[in-house]
DNA sequence: CTGTTAGCGCGTTCAG
DNA sequence: CTGAACGCGCTAACAG
């Protein structure tokens, strides 16, 4: 069995409380006891339960982080900056991929509210507003990543995608790129949206008429993004460039082309968005917006933790991607 | 505040009890008063606390998954056959990156008691034997990914990086390389010796002297295994091939030869472990060790969870990888 | 089939 | 400065 307080008490000779104080520096106790109850404690390798402090403070020292699916290479690096803020402030994370799959991301935050988390982290989330809002609301704190709530209270840290967007159509526009298409990833992301009107607020501010038909959406994943490519030179011939929702998409994209025989970059040129690792190293490189994950996920997790505390200063946060020119779209 | 059993009880006109034994379906019910209580259940949007539940019958539904870091391409596939299984077993997943810190992964398995979970999984502990024990043993169940623990009652789920490194070593000779050099990874890593005895192994039985200075210990990182090629290839510029620890390093080595000038797969052959999304897609293409990287973590979860419901058929689980040849050694 | 009585291990009133 | 009693929300014996 497990040691207790109450055996430390015992073997020491004090009350229960005098432990209880010893453990979390309440109160003043005399140096004495305090070091007598210390050495019990040490001795008999006792630990507090972490089960009953929740019980009895209603704080468990735990949030949970929603991802899509962690081996999607965007999401690590914004776990572990989550995970190294939160174990430097004691706190520890459950780890939760919704799978894009809107009811399992329902089930995941009601369970985590049964286990009681100070908070909770979601990232990319697919749930339409109405359907969110109630269950972030039943969370005593929460921060958004990449989507906003209106009216849930809950912190947001996003990376500008429309202004990612409009950074990469401005460079294709200035390479005299004119037919460009938009793999959009999924429809019911948020971020997908913001993609999409810095896609289109670039070209008509260039005096560009929008092709709705150059716009397709798919999943953010390599595969997704070879067939929807195909897809859409198919039926667009004459597109000589494509920005992409992600990197992964943009690798699909690299490699639909290889096969149908168009060259990247003289006749379509690709831009993707992330830099995860891949696209610096696959040929030719990928000219990306590179997103500073492990700062992202920091930054969340930090806002998280202030506003559990109740000191956040603030609880909105904008970073800005920044445009990195590679081979695929020189 | 929460709705909570007693409120549940007193709405539904019965004791506690009988609302806790609709709950768990424990014990017969009349089928009218478990349907009112059920109504009122719905009705109250009651939902049992965990916390509370966890310390009454001393299970917490919840593991933790200890990982060198997710942010290295390999280990988010692991988590996700790990938490997929879990989920669907009413599991959390307690991600815990140790950032190859021996003293953080002895912490992190402490706090993970504190937090009683019902079991942990460590994956590419860095930790020697005798430190790593007592902290497992103090865990009601353990599984180990990539090492074995005698005398610790702990599972162990294994890819067999001796075999790997075999067939990767006799693939080279049967192409004529006789010079091969291997960056190990961490010394520290039990995997890391498995691949060593491998190598040495495959030399020895073909009669090939072992040159100790061909083996280089380096970070699983692309840096790392950048630098370590290099340093290598001046110190025994003969060498016409590496085998790697992981394909972080492999990748790392392609970009060292392309800097020093020397061709691969021509003048130097590279083989790599792993077999991550990376490996097909980096030119040229890295002939690797493909790991069912997935099913590994969905097997170690699914053997931690009849450890901990003490139905465990077996608890070793040796998982062959599979030479994937490509480009990099034809 | 259902209610009563005890804990689970700890923190938080209160007195002393 | 220290101790005793109570409660956190729930499950596990026992009764009835």
């Amino acid at each position: 069995m497990k040691v207790t307080i109450a055996d430390v008490a015992r073997e020491a000779g004090v009350s229960l409380q005098t432990v209880s104080r010893v453990i979390n520096n309440k109160g003043e106790i005399s140096p004495a006891t305090r070091e007598s109850v210390l050495a019990v404690i040490e001795r008999l390798g006792y630990r507090p339960s972490s089960i009953a402090r929740s019980l009895a403070t209603n704080r468990t020292h735990t949030i949970g982080l929603l991802v899509p699916d962690i081996s999607n290479p965007f999401w690590p690096e914004i776990a572990r900056g989550v995970e190294d803020v939160l174990w430097q402030q004691g706190y520890n994370l459950f780890l939760c991929n919704t799978t894009e799959t809107p009811q399992r991301e329902e089930a995941v935050l009601q369970l985590l509210e049964d286990k009681r988390v100070d908070g909770v982290i979601v990232a990319g989330s697919r749930l339409p507003d109405e359907r969110l809002l109630p269950l972030i609301a039943a969370h005593q704190s929460a921060v958004l990543v990449n989507r906003t709530l209106p009216g849930s209270g809950a912190g947001s840290v996003r990376i500008d995608a429309q202004d990612g967007a409009r950074q990469a159509i401005n460079h294709l526009l200035s390479r005299q790129r004119r037919r460009i298409g938009f793999l959009a990833g999924p429809p019911t992301s948020q971020n997908s949206r913001s993609h999409q009107s810095g896609y289109i607020g670039a070209l008509e501010a260039a005096d560009y008429l929008i092709e709705p038909a150059l716009i397709l959406h798919c999943p953010p994943y390599l595969e997704d993004g070879c067939q929807a490519t195909k897809a859409l030179l198919a039926i667009h011939p004459a597109i000589d460039a494509i920005y992409c929702y992600n990197d992964l998409i943009a690798v699909g994209a690299l490699q639909a082309c290889a096969e149908i025989g168009r060259r990247v970059p003289d006749d379509v040129a690709i831009v993707g968005y992330d830099d995860i690792l891949l696209a610096s190293l696959v040929t030719p490189a990928l000219t990306t917006l590179r997103v500073a994950k492990y700062d992202v996920g920091a930054a969340t997790a930090r806002m998280l933790l202030d506003l559990i505390n109740e000191q956040a200063e603030q609880n909105e946060l904008i970073i800005k991607p920044e445009l990195v020119v590679r081979a695929s779209a020189p």
